[in-house]
DNA sequence: GGACACTGATTAAACGATTAATCACATCAT
DNA sequence: ATGATGTGATTAATCGTTTAATCAGTGTCC
C-alpha cells in the first residue's frame, strides 16, 4: 500500500556494508564519527544500490521540512513568473523546495491557503499579501513582500525611489507635462510608484492621473483611455505604473496615429516580458526579484534554523532587532533595517524621448483640430 | 530542536479524551469502528487544542505525501502563470499540495530538478518537457503535458485543431495571402500550430514562414522582422505562433504606420494576459488550461491511488491501456484516449478584420513606393 | 448454556532517519 | 600495571501516524 517501495533505507545499507544504520547515517551525513574508509565504503554502496534518503522520515524526526510555502495574491498576475522563479532558485540554492498557493484575491481564500501550508508542514512562508492585508500571527516564520509602506513588511523592491529615477529621467528629456497612469487606487504598490515620480517634480511641472479600473468598470474592457485628449491638451510624458497599462496606453496611441516617443513618450514598471519586443521598446523600471527572493528567503532561513524560540512567530518579529553572534562580535541588527529596500533599475529603451518642443506641439494642436 | 513543538499530537488528545490514540485515528479518518459519541467528542476536543495532523508522520507511514511536482521548462515564460494556477487548483481540489521545478531551459537541469523533486517526496509529477525531452523512467507516476504529437504525452491542448480554427476564421474573412511566425523551427508547439493552420488552408491560398529566433539571433533582440516588405508584397494575414511575437508584429506595424485590421489581420496565440487590452485587441487561440490540468492531475491521482503495482513506473506507462473495474463492469480505456486532447477556443477580437480587396492593396503598395 | 457474530475499543508494530548515550578497544602517561 | 583519554562504532529511543491483530463485552440463536 505504502507508495515508496522504491528505493532501500539505511538499514538495508547498513546490512550490506555491515554495520549499523547510524554509522550510516553518520556517514551519510558527516556528522558523527566515522573512519574515512568506512564513509567511503557507505558512500559507495548508497550509491550502488540507488540510496534516496526519505524526507518523510527525516522531516519527522528532525521537525523540519525543507519545504517554504509561496502565497501568492494572483497567481495570474504577469509578474509572478519572475517572483516564483527568483524565489524557487533562491530556496533550491538555501537547500529548500517551494510550494505554491494561490489565494485567489480573496483575503479569506490567503488564509485558507496559508492554513493549508502550514498543515503540509512548511517550515517557512513567503507572503505576497493582497493589498494591505496583514497576516495573523502563524505557526512558521512568515516573510512578507510587498512595499516599504506596508507594515510587517520584510523586503520589497523601493517603488518610491524607482517612481523618481523614471521621473528624473523624464525631466532630463524636456518633458514638464505629465500624465500618470494607475489601475487601481488602493494599492500600495502603484501609490508608492505615484508619489515617488510626484515627489521629484518641481513646481513648474503639471502633472494629473488618471485610474484604469473604475473606467473599466463603468466601460467595459475595453474602454479607451482618452488618451488623444489629454496628448492634444499638451501632456508629453505618459507614465503607467505597470507595463501592462503601458501596453495598453502605447497602442491606443499608436492606433489613434500619434508617435511614440517622437510625439509622447510612454514608460512602464515591472520590464515585464513583452517591454523589450514591443515597437518601441518600453522605457521601463525593473525590479531585481532576485536580490528580493535573496534577502526574503535568508530572513526565512535564519529565523528558520537559527537559535531562535521555537514557539509562535509572527510576521512582526521578523523586523525585530536581533543579536548576531557571529565571530564572536556582538553586531545589532535587523533583517529589515539593511535589506528591506532593495533599489530598482531604470530600464531606458526606445519609448521614451525628448518632450516635443512646445511649437511642434501647437503645430500638432493644429493638426489635429484639422482633421 | 524540532521545530513543531506547535501543536498537540494524537497522543496528547486521546489521553485529554481518555482514549488510545488508536482511537483518535479512527475518529478523526472516519475509518474504523468508533462510537458517534467518541467521535464527537475527540473531535471537539481535538479542535479545542488546535490540533494540526503531522503530515511527517503520516507521509512516513503511508508512504505518501500528498504533493506533486510541476516541473517547467522555463518559469518565467508568460504562459506559466496560466499552468501553475490551473494546475494548483486541480491539485488542491484532488487534495495535493504543489512543488514547483524550474528546469531553466536546460535538459540537465531538468534532470536534476525532477530528481530533487523526488528526493522531495513527491508522488507524482506534471512535466512541462523542454521541447521534444524524453523523461527518464522516474520512480513515481509522470504526466507529460505538450502536445499530442509528443511521444509519451498525457494531455495537451490540440494545437493543430486550434490552428485550423484560426485559419479558417481568417480564410472566412477573405484572407488569401498569409505569413506564418514561428520562433522557433525545433519547437513541437509551434509546429503543430503552424501545421494546424497549413491543413486548412485550400490551393487557392498562399503562404509563407518566419522564425524569429534566427534572426534575433543574427541582429540582435530588437531586430526588426521586416515586416512592411511583406505586406506590401500583398500580406493581408499574419499569425504568429504566440501572442507574445503577435504583439511584436503588431506594435511593429502600428510604427510603420500600418493599419490593423483595415490594411492586415494580426492574430496570436494562447490569450496571455495583454491580449484583450492592446488596441486593437488581439484576436487568438485560448487554451483551456483548467481542464488541462484537471485531466492531468486526474491522471496522476488515479495512478498513485489506483490499485496498480507499487514499482517502478515511467511515463509510458501512462499511456497503457488499463482496466477499469469499477461498478464491476470491465472496460478498456486509456487515460490517454479520450481526454489527451483538449480543444482550443478562437477569441475573436478586433486585430483581425475583412482582407483588404486587391485594389486597396494596389492603391496601397503605390503609396508606399511612392513615400 | 454454549457456539457464534458483532461492536467498540486497545495493543503493538511498523514507517525511516536522527542522535544522545553507551561501549569496546587502543594509546599513552604515570 | 592502571587509570585517563580518545576513537570508532553500536544501542536504543524518538518523532507522529496508521493499521493489522487482538480483546472484552453484549446480544442472539438453537
Amino acid at each position: 500500500m505504502a507508495a515508496s517501495r522504491t528505493g532501500p533505507n539505511m538499514t538495508q545499507i547498513a546490512k550490506a556494508v555491515g554495520v549499523s544504520s547510524a554509522t550510516v547515517s553518520n556517514a551519510l551525513s558527516g556528522k558523527g564519527r566515522v573512519s574515512p574508509e568506512l564513509v567511503e565504503k557507505i558512500r559507495a554502496k548508497a550509491a550502488e544500490l540507488g540510496y534516496v534518503p526519505s524526507s518523510a522520515g527525516r522531516a519527522l524526526r528532525t521537525g523540519r521540512s525543507n519545504v517554504l510555502g509561496l502565497v501568492l495574491p494572483d497567481i495570474s498576475n504577469p509578474l509572478f513568473p519572475q517572483i516564483a522563479q527568483a524565489m524557487e532558485s533562491a530556496a533550491s540554492d538555501a537547500g529548500y523546495g517551494v510550494l505554491i498557493a494561490d489565494s485567489r484575491g480573496d483575503v479569506t481564500t490567503q488564509t485558507q491557503a496559508i492554513a493549508r501550508l502550514i498543515e503540509r508542514g512548511v517550515d517557512g512562508l513567503v507572503v505576497i499579501p493582497r493589498r494591505g492585508t496583514r497576516i495573523g500571527s502563524v505557526s512558521c516564520p512568515v516573510a512578507m513582500v510587498d512595499t516599504p509602506s506596508t507594515p510587517g513588511n520584510t523586503v520589497s523592491a523601493d517603488h518610491w525611489e524607482g517612481g523618481a529615477q523614471l521621473a528624473r529621467h523624464l525631466l532630463d528629456l524636456g518633458h514638464r507635462k505629465f500624465l500618470f497612469v494607475g489601475h487601481d487606487r488602493a494599492s500600495n504598490v502603484q501609490n508608492d510608484r505615484i508619489g515617488g515620480m510626484k515627489s521629484a517634480l518641481g513646481n513648474d511641472v503639471s502633472h494629473e492621473t488618471i485610474w484604469i479600473e473604475p473606467m473599466l468598470r463603468r466601460q467595459g474592457d475595453d474602454a479607451s483611455l482618452g488618451l488623444l485628449g489629454h496628448v492634444t491638451s499638451g501632456v508629453t510624458a505618459i507614465a503607467a505604473v505597470s507595463d501592462l497599462h503601458a501596453l495598453r496606453v502605447l497602442t491606443e496611441l499608436q492606433t489613434a496615429g500619434i508617435k511614440v516617443p517622437e510625439q509622447v513618450s510612454v514608460t512602464g514598471f515591472d520590464d515585464l516580458v513583452f517591454a523589450p519586443v514591443v515597437t518601441p521598446s518600453l522605457t521601463t523600471v525593473h525590479m531585481d526579484m532576485t536580490r528580493i527572493a535573496q534577502i526574503a528567503i535568508a530572513a526565512l532561513t535564519k529565523e528558520i534554523e537559527g537559535p531562535r524560540t521555537t514557539t509562535v512567530t509572527n510576521t512582526a518579529e521578523i523586523d525585530t532587532p536581533e543579536i548576531d553572534h557571529k565571530n564572536g562580535a556582538t553586531v545589532q541588527q535587523t533583517v529589515k533595517a539593511d535589506t528591506s529596500k532593495v533599489s530598482m533599475k531604470l530600464m531606458v529603451r526606445a519609448s521614451s524621448g525628448p518632450a516635443a518642443s512646445p511649437d511642434t506641439q501647437a503645430r500638432m494642436e493644429k493638426l489635429y483640430n484639422g482633421d
